[in-house]
DNA sequence: GGTGCCGGGAA
DNA sequence: TTCCCGGCACC
């Protein structure tokens, strides 16, 4: 276990130095105006330095992604994991376009669907075989970096992302007979019930008679939770919510 | 009898 | 809010 998070650690962290320079970065510009900005190609090989966002961008796109100068279908703000911005201490304060290009890397900012590996909150407190994922997990400001579902799925980092998304929840469980509990945007069927129990008018009937209506209130999920996988002797490896007898929020169907 | 988890209570 | 557990449905 202990590997796996930490190379998936290792990759986020990097994930996380690159795009929070955007932010760390920016106020700085705003308080030293002597400082102009660079943008530097980082594409491994590849260390283009140019005055403009938009430059170093069409290089990217050109020479990196392999796209055209017009294919903006696929450039959703990719470029902009391929390039870092520098700072050169001269006096010159004429970077309002720059700026304008880069203080607002796509901002898109979508919440990413709820359920995008939700992290078990317990992860994000204590567990402390999760340690890493306590201190890295991109809860709110891993998606204020500018990360939107639409640009989740092309840029390689983001797909570096994506699996650590994935195998962080793979990451725990220790047998290797489960398909990984990858949460994606819908409800559980737990969830779904209840939604769907909250808003019928009968809501109350199910619990009359299930066998007889054929309506069960709580049809078993197949997949094995916490405390089927760990056991009763590891229960400190059993998600908060199975620890408290709640609906497991790492096995989830 | 084991499992999953709702409902509710204690801290 | 966090933590825990009684109790019940399901298997």
């Amino acid at each position: 276990v202990g590997s796996f998070h930490k190379d998936d650690g290792i990759d986020i962290e990097d994930f996380e130095d690159e795009t929070i320079d955007v932010d760390t970065v920016e106020p700085k510009r705003k308080r030293q105006t002597h400082l102009r900005l660079r943008y530097q190609c980082t594409f491994p090989g590849c260390s283009l330095v140019t005055d403009t966002c938009a430059s170093i961008e069409k290089h990217v796109r050109t020479a990196h992604l392999g796209g055209s100068e017009s294919d903006d279908s696929r450039s959703d703000g990719e470029e902009e994991f391929y390039y870092t911005e520098i700072e050169v201490n001269v006096d010159n304060v004429t970077q309002k376009f720059s700026e304008m290009c880069t203080s607002s890397p796509p901002e898109v900012v979508g919440p990413l669907s709820p359920s995008i590996p939700v992290p078990d909150h317990d992860y994000q407190k204590k567990d402390h075989n999760t340690k890493f994922q306590a201190s890295s997990v991109p809860s709110s400001g891993f998606f204020h970096q500018g990360i939107t579902p639409m640009s989740f799925s092309n840029p390689p980092q983001m797909k570096r992302s994506m699996s650590w998304q994935s195998s962080a929840h793979v990451s725990s469980p220790p047998t290797h007979s489960l398909s990984p509990p990858i949460r994606v945007t819908k409800p559980t069927p737990q969830e779904r019930l209840h939604q769907h129990q909250a808003q019928s008018p009968k809501s109350h009937l199910y619990s009359v008679s299930p066998k007889t209506t054929g309506f069960h209130k709580k049809p078993r999920s197949e997949v094995r939770k916490c405390r089927k996988v760990y056991g009763m002797e590891n229960r400190d490896q059993w998600c908060t919510q199975c620890k408290w007898k709640k609906a497991c929020s790492r096995f989830v169907d």
